[in-house]
DNA sequence: TTTTATTGTATCAATTTGATACAATAATGC
DNA sequence: GCATTATTGTATCAAATTGATACAATAAAA
């Protein structure tokens, strides 16, 4: 097949580390190829037409239902032996049909990996036709991924541990309104550590990015805390 | 061509920003094609059999002369309209001969970026055969870059940038032994800021990354400073 | 020996962070 | 009602870090 006949890119590809937040702890998407016991992260080609990082956004949208979304992007990877065609022949194969040799799919591939930081609750898991599922796991106990797509979530996380410093990366963990508890949970989540309560609560309200709203009675017998929401607009100008 | 028959992967390259400090500025390699007026950062493709990062490596050895060099993966280009097949048909025209229309290297490319800071007096830059010359150039005073160059620049200052306060960076810009003096001056070029000086005395002594050496009598009538280097176990630690 | 420029470090103030204390308060139980 | 309980919001003081300044040490020249 020559190059131009081909609606995708060939050897470059992209993954996404789509990160949610239970309240408690991270989770990620993972999905399952049909009859092959394969996991792997979401992922997809390049079409010719489109831009890289319309391709990764288009392709998580239509994993997640959600109509908008930032994707950050982190790292490259390029390895020589990350590429190995044996699981998209298994898949083919559970699919019910063979893949020819010299399938451009079963090329090497150099992915670009992007991150995400979602409402885990306004996520409606899609599976696209060639996966049996796509579900949340706690990145503490993830199954067995495919390929580097391990390495892959750590430098994810490495990433967004780093970014955290930088950038209010939160916004997208929490609903709309959110108490100072819920905040500190998503950073002690990220950062895997706990985190001072009066410190937390301080440093971040002196960086003047969120918006105090009523207060949130939930029935517990003590004081109500505070609904905040981030000000987007601060935030833009940081 | 099929695309097993092509010794390089389509549609990906690598472009690099190698930075150099004279003493008192910034500067970068570009390399000029000949005949052509187009001036580009050192880049190439990736061969079917090489990692992604030795590509890269090989080439900017071969650009510099160096036997070893540290590079560090920044972001990935992707963009529709950064690709542009008239610089390639120019530098071709330019060597003398004509490129088919249906040419690999005129097809869209996704480059990955690195970055690497070296010392400016061990290099020698050397032309490849299908660029007049390769020269430093101060950052702040750039020819016009070819296609997204600029912008491939622009990220790379902005990762140094960031990347100055988590890791030694500076390691490789200055020879093997310098004052106190010289280390805050690449700190001030890469940071475009004046630093205190006994500030950023306290602060790097505490880090415990220095190894202090004998005095530099330069014939100055004033107090000679003391000559240090990189303690480089302490900083594979970090 | 004095002068000059620069280096290395000490010192004290200002700011930031860590640790603790405590008042405010929303339900509950009596 | 009124004490009880758990949690929140903030104040307070100590500890650590950073900023600003001062000053002694010193290498060479006058």
């Amino acid at each position: 097949m020559l190059p131009s006949e081909n609606k995708y890119l060939t050897n470059v590809s992209f993954d996404t580390v789509i990160f949610g937040f239970t309240g408690e702890e991270l989770k990620i998407l993972v999905l399952e190829y049909q009859n092959t016991g394969l996991f792997a992260l979401p992922g997809g080609y390049i079409r010719r037409d489109e831009n890289l990082l319309d391709a990764a956004k288009k392709g998580i949208m239509r994993r997640t239902g959600l109509k908008t979304i930032h994707l950050e992007q982190f790292h490259t990877f390029g390895k020589l032996n990350r590429s190995n065609p044996e699981p998209s022949k298994r898949i083919a194969k559970g699919l019910g049909y063979e893949m020819p040799d010299d399938h451009w799919v079963l090329d090497r591939f150099i992915t670009v990996g992007y991150y995400s930081l979602i409402n885990y609750n306004q996520v409606r898991p899609t599976p696209n036709k060639f996966s049996d599922s796509i579900n949340w796991y706690s990145i503490n106990n993830l199954p067995p991924l495919m390929m580097d797509h391990e390495e892959i979530v750590k430098k994810a996380l490495e990433a967004i541990r780093t970014d955290l410093g930088k950038k209010p990366i939160g916004t997208n963990l929490l609903p709309e309104k959110f108490t100072m508890k819920e905040l500190r949970k998503v950073y002690e989540a990220i950062l895997d550590k706990k985190l001072r309560r009066t410190t937390f609560q301080r440093k971040i309200l002196s960086m003047d990015i969120l918006i105090r709203h009523e207060k949130l009675y939930t029935g517990a017998a003590n004081k109500a805390p505070y609904l905040y929401s981030f000000n987007k607009e601060k935030i833009e100008k940081l």
